[in-house]
DNA sequence: CCATATAGTCCTCCAAGCCCC
DNA sequence: CGGGGCTTGGAGGACTATATG
């Protein structure tokens, strides 16, 4: 229901002096000094209503609420930037494409942030070297972004975050502790996490409650926080229990992945229990074995981590481990909007939560 | 290597009026100005430096960048955007969650985006209703966005387009014609799209061709433009092909909902074909075959749509359709910097591809 | 050819003005 | 006649563009 937005509007007085014929100047979004001239106001009156000021008088704010929707006016999100400095914009970098995790936990911060007056701009990489990591978080800053979060960190973002120097403050999504050993962490820098290693942790312990004799750890990317997490629960739960570890078979993040290392353990010699690093390659793993012939969970126990969508209707159902992506989004949030108002907000670690279907039921 | 921003800075000879001594103003960013005085040019040859004008002489230029870099300067996105009347920003809109249609696209989108030197700020949606689809729009065009992509578009974006009346520019992901039938389109309103029609009755053809004589097609939500156009595609094929078609089994986009059909289809009479509208559809009924001893493909043919990640690896790896995700992004860049230009850039429509693989291998 | 001054962008904050009781 | 509620005008804010030295 928006007129033309001329409709009505008063005339100009333009000069008539010898001033050069202006060019015909493309047509310009109403400003607030229109709104203002339609309503009968200053331009002050209308940034009240607009901005919910308290000193209106009723009738004076209808005035000027019809001439807003009469010319269509939206304010000019630059000026207010400009002079408030504040953008309202977060930025956001995931890394790892459109795999299941950093997309869920980007959409449920995404979700936060709106609902707390946010909009995110993101920079979606496909691999998490520090090169571009390095260009995305330039990026952002130069669009004016008040804070950035790190999405599924990988090691590139240590040197980066000692070159941001804190302009501004940076979240990672990721175990800190775990991820950048040893270096004191910078100022600015916070982080909120699922509990990655205690995921892996109960998955492992799950297995090995069941009569597992050995656990074989399909393992994701070294160079990632979270699969470096995920090797140590699981190394941590084999050791408490006294049993011994091969060396983790290491890959990516993909099913292609998980099947190229379930024909390596069909060669080598197929353990009775594997803990993937994520359900792909779980889902790799499922495939070559069924090709195989090898029977899951009767001949070979499987665990995942993530709970995707799918995973409840793989062949057999995966046990895998849950994370609250929900409760991760709301928590980095808060995070964000603490440190934004000059706080040191504290970390923050989720507990994740083991789901077991009929990819693990039976003990050997 | 960022030096403290006042150090070696010249003093300011504060004016020696009787003002009333200024607060501590915190610490601000430094400005052009404060470039301009640290390497003793006006700030306006600062504006040149950083915006690669020719004209400065190479050795102001050097003390202009010594300058910037000494005192960590960017410049202020909100100031120049206000006075260039662009932001550098694209809005974006997705519906559906963490489904992989929607998410590749966006990061597609995203990638084409940085590369022309856009950035992205997005709005993602669980639902594609009215209000939620309206609202989105509404926050994106709050914070200044050049034009607007909605991903994965549902019925509800129609209305919502009468109501934005172009202000910028808006992109639909979507095959407009069969989406938007009756209604002219509204100007400044573009589409590009993968052809779901076309997808689905390649699909439909090459299980017919194997000499099925019914296809059973699962469907996705109605209210999606695109399943709308995957069950268009598989009627059309089937017409040719002078098959008959039951009413398809509509529901949600997930393992679940496929599932759900799968057990319905159990009870009311296994065809041997079923084209599902998506590869968690195929997943879900594949599963609920697995459970009732039905054999794929023997039994069974089964296609999906999309060739999501896992596709390959499901139990038996899917037959299905590929889009070209990078290629759409890619259109979707073009069709909005040539809408921006000021043009009217046709409609693209990208050709899918049939992917075969183990689950309609043989005919019946 | 290079550099500077000046105007203009649109908004928010601050101080001052108006009005009416 | 003075005060509170409502409104106004003017001063930035950081930058680009258009003349001017």
């Amino acid at each position: 229901m928006v007129d033309r937005p001329d409709a009505g509007a008063p005339v100009r007085d333009d000069r008539d002096d010898g001033a050069p014929p202006r060019p015909p100047a493309e047509p310009r979004p109403p400003s607030m000094a229109d709104v203002a001239a339609r309503a009968g106001v200053s331009h002050q009156t209308v940034s009240r209503v607009v901005n919910a000021h308290p000193s209106v008088l009723p009738g004076t704010r209808e005035r000027v609420l019809a001439a807003i929707d009469a010319l269509g006016y939206r304010r000019n999100s630059a000026a207010r930037a400009l002079v408030t400095r504040r953008s309202g914009v977060l930025g956001a970098i995931t890394v790892g494409g459109t795999d299941y995790g950093p997309t869920s936990t980007l959409l449920e911060l995404e979700d936060a942030a709106r609902a707390a007056g946010y909009v995110v701009t993101v920079a979606t990489l496909r691999r998490g070297d520090e090169a571009s990591i390095g260009h995305a978080l330039d990026r952002l800053l130069d669009v004016g972004v008040e804070a950035v979060v790190v999405v599924a960190p990988t090691v590139g973002v240590a040197a980066v975050l000692e070159h941001v120097r804190a302009s501004v403050p940076v979240l990672l999504v990721s175990s800190w502790v775990a991820g950048l050993q040893g270096g004191p962490r910078p100022v600015g820098v916070h982080a909120v996490a699922v509990g990655q290693q205690e995921g892996a942790r109960l998955a492992t312990e799950h297995l090995l409650a069941a009569g597992h004799r050995e656990v074989v750890h399909l393992a994701g990317p070294q160079d990632w926080f979270d699969a470096q997490d995920r090797v140590a629960g699981w190394r941590e739960a084999c050791a408490v229990a006294g049993v011994r570890t091969r060396a983790p078979i290491t890959s990516g993040w993909d099913a292609a992945d998980g099947y190229a290392a379930g024909r390596r353990l069909l060669d080598e010699g197929v353990p009775s229990a594997v803990f993937a690093a994520n359900d792909q390659l779980a889902l790799g793993l499922l495939r070559a074995l069924a090709e195989a012939g090898v029977r899951v969970p009767e001949d070979v126990a499987v665990v995942g981590f993530d709970d995707e969508p799918g995973a409840a209707f793989y062949s057999p159902p995966l046990t895998t481990v849950r994370q609250d992506f929900a409760a991760l989004g709301r928590a980095a949030l808060e995070t964000l909007t603490a440190a934004l108002a000059g706080g040191d907000p504290a970390d923050v670690v989720l507990t994740p939560q083991l789901v077991v279907r009929a990819s693990s039921h039976r003990p050997s």
